[in-house]
DNA sequence: CTTAAATCTACACCCAACGTCAGGTTTAGA
DNA sequence: TCTAAACCTGACGTTGGGTGTAGATTTAAG
């Protein structure tokens, strides 16, 4: 799969994909010849994946530092404390955004039944 | 209270102050004389409701959508509709980033484990 | 063999959300 | 009255996360 393919599939441009690959973010199996990036079908899983915790709101770097987890065993001893770390400061991270999200939905909720309640007795009049 | 002492207790700088007055996200309660800005609680605690719906991920430009919900009444009838489908699409929003956080969390917890597994093998050998 | 479509690199540019700097004004306290 | 601390505005710089464009090369299809 060449790079257009790939990023059809997986929903980016394919700037973003260089983009990424600048930051270590994915590297395409191989570039024979003349330079053309091949891909298999794991980067696509990588670049959604990569979406996905955008969604959350890490940032690229942030992505970066756990994205291997989801491919492969981290690699050597030695930073294997240092990515529980990074998890660990994540899973907080995603507790106190779990309660906020929690209590902003709720917020909705009320707003939106009042929004609703609004414009019932709006148009009674 | 002046703008010095508002950054203070919201923790953010005076320039971001002038930065979100200049995008309609806060006003000084007056201006008198030369131009200095006084403010009075409220902005206190509008500074970080912005903060809070920040961390959600919104923009300052969704932020400012809705911002107004939460310190006075939706004003006039007109764009009652049109805050109702801001609202919306935003618990849509949330519920999905509610559902992909809990995966993430889970992800997260599993992950730990298996590093503190990891970690503590190591050690034995 | 030719040519259009896909890809390459490199540099420039974009937007959001601020921060920095410079130069001028204002206010509060001794 | 004077001076330091706080404030003002405006212009420019920065960072993150990309996008656009140019000019060259490569590959695939006829």
């Amino acid at each position: 799969m060449q790079i257009g393919e790939l990023s059809e599939r997986a929903g980016v441009s394919h700037r973003t994909i260089h983009y990424y690959e600048r930051l270590g973010l994915i590297k395409p199996a191989e570039r024979e010849g003349a330079g053309y990036r091949y891909y298999d079908a794991s980067a696509q899983k990588r670049l959604e994946k990569i979406a996905a915790l955008k969604r959350l709101g890490l940032s690229l770097d942030e992505i970066a530092a756990v994205l291997d987890l989801y491919f492969e065993d981290a690699s050597g001893i030695k930073g294997k404390e240092k990515v529980l770390g990074i998890l660990e400061a994540q899973l907080a991270k995603a507790n106190a955004q779990l309660d906020e999200l929690t209590t902003f939905k709720h917020d909705l909720e009320t707003n939106i039944t009042r929004m609703h309640a609004l414009i019932a007795q709006a148009r009674r009049k």
